[in-house]
DNA sequence: AAGAGATTTGCACACGCGAGCAGATTTTTC
DNA sequence: GAAAAATCTGCTCGCGTGTGCAAATCTCTT
């Protein structure tokens, strides 16, 4: 066959049998030389990979899925595309997994709001596994989606879930709590405010809790929580007017505790059209995104721990993993 | 046992055998019930749909690829993950791709710089076609890179590009930098200066020379041009004050047009930091980010037609349209 | 009611590669 | 120098589905 010439010129179709045909050897021994424990002589190896350059070929993925049953591809599943921060996730994610083999499939759940369709549409790819970015899971979905049954595990990353069906890659939200704590407390702040994320009955709001426990064995004080309609800094603007307005007079909050940067934001945003006294008041964040640190906000914030937290999910996908991690990440102090 | 077991268990290897079995009729009848356009009467395809979902199976998406050649893929290339428009972009993309048939991988090319290694990558994977979202491609890359010609569709999304090989779709710069134009023109500004991203020698700059050339025409007066380091605003911050630095007195700019949102933003915080006379210098940006809506900043800026853009992008997909596309996008009035 | 036409169903083959084993070759051992 | 061990190579079978065609069934006309 001379298919080799014309694979050539065009490059397409490729296959491993070209290469064995012109390395003069078995399709299998080209298999072996692209593998890196194979068994193979170094010698054979150089053969076989000098003329798979020479033809241009490079193994099919896609059909070596099929035969292993593992397709080295991992779906990212998310729903929040409003917060910057997922942009700092999703390139650490992909570049980090890219670096060692994992395709990444990206879904959007943000239209069904119910994790089962995206994880279908992900098992019928055949992903390895499934990685609900920043997003909650809800148990039920589990019990009663098609697709959820069909992927074959199942990582909450950068959230909180006590699903026993699904591992956690977590920053340590409640250490990160404390520390925030411990630091407006060392500054002299003494009546916080929190402002968090929207209310819904599935979400167990890990921050806010952790916060307003430490805040209360630190100082016996309760601290007041007003939620946002959304993860969006417009709700957040909306929602500190609405504290600033219920609040008697003499009863501000001097600090207000926000669960991310981007509400963090909105409040800055609002605190300073607002002016007069309530321009005095104290902001944090969570996340450190890049605008955090623009002379506009300032914000002291708490950085997730990203890269170190990749790795273990690379530990997850490799099977050397198989439990929930919380990784401790830094708290950025910048203003007040 | 652990979890992970469990759910693989479950429903693993349905396949479209066990249907057809169920059913009573042969493989490709299930296939076929399956598909939008089969030649299968009403009732078979009732019975075979109802032993699929009993039987709970889902086409194999993986093993289709393979036989038909077509992987129904699609790689999103990118590597600016600093630019908020990206998650914009990104979910607009993933939304509408997926929704009708079109798998998303994404992969981070922002560590070689160079298109290739990412292109390797993807056609690995066998992708349909790359898409290079707001990014540049390399002309050379085609000559000489492997992965590029193994890429059957090449397009260029949210960004110009004159490669012949390329399929460009894109917000109709020419046109928007016109309205720019036109508008500050119209409200009394004379003498613009223009902040760009970093001046690669291969980056072709549409948007400043179209503003140049359409300035020129207005008023006959030149825009002098400042490169920024990156495309961030701290990069934005350091080219402003070189800007005003440099200028002598009483002949600073009136309104800094930046290339996009991101530098117009780091604009309005070296401005306001300046204070003084800066502090009434107008700013303009590019892609209407959520933030530039935030009354910090208030920018004037120009939102793509995202949608329209995806909607094109389908139409590339399925061989309808084949060749480069500009779209017009819409002038988003806010400040001076 | 028979035959033409339209519709529906079944099948051989292919897609490109991996797992696991058997045969071939080389190296080591006594 | 021959046998045992270690290493290397080739091969059968299968992964789950699409394509194109032939066979079977149904519909309609005369």
């Amino acid at each position: 066959m001379d298919r080799i010439a014309e694979n050539a010129d065009q490059s397409r179709g490729v296959t491993a049998d070209d290469v064995a045909a012109a390395a003069g050897v078995s399709r299998w021994t080209v298999a072996r030389a692209f593998k890196k424990r194979g068994a193979i002589s170094p010698k054979t190896r150089q053969k076989v990979l000098a003329a798979a350059e020479r033809l241009g070929y490079a193994p099919d993925l896609l059909a070596a899925s099929l035969a292993s049953d593992r397709s080295h591809l991992v779906a990212l599943i998310t729903n929040d595309f409003n917060n910057p921060h997922k942009l700092v996730l999703l390139e650490r994610l992909t570049r980090i997994l890219w670096s060692q083999g994992w395709g990444t499939l990206l879904v959007n759940m943000s239209e069904s709001e119910d994790a089962s369709a995206a994880l279908l549409a992900a098992s019928q790819r055949r992903v390895d596994a499934a990685v609900m970015i920043g997003t909650r899971f809800d148990d039920r979905v589990l019990d009663t989606a098609l697709g959820a049954r069909r992927v074959k595990k199942l990582v909450v990353f950068a959230r909180y879930s006590n699903n026993p069906n699904t591992l956690t890659i977590s920053c340590d939200d409640r250490l990160a709590m404390r520390e925030i704590g411990d630091h407006l407390f060392a500054r002299g702040y003494a009546s916080p405010a929190f402002i968090a994320g929207p209310d819904t009955q599935s979400a167990k709001l890990h921050r806010v809790d952790s916060f307003r426990d430490h805040w209360l064995g630190l100082t016996g004080g309760a601290v007041p929580t007003r939620h946002a309609a959304g993860y969006d800094f417009h709700s957040a603007i909306d929602t500190v007017n609405a504290v600033l307005d219920a609040a008697l007079p003499g009863t501000l909050p001097d600090v207000l505790v926000c669960e991310n940067d981007i509400l963090a934001i909105g409040a800055k945003e609002a605190l300073r059209a607002r002016g007069g006294a309530a321009a005095g008041i104290a902001v944090t964040g969570f996340d450190d995104i890049p605008l955090a640190a623009a002379p506009s906000y300032h914000l002291t914030t708490y950085r997730q721990p990203i890269t170190a937290m990749c790795e273990r999910l690379l530990d997850v996908l490799s099977g050397r993993l198989n439990e929930d991690v919380f990784v401790p990440g830094t708290l950025i102090v910048r203003g007040g």
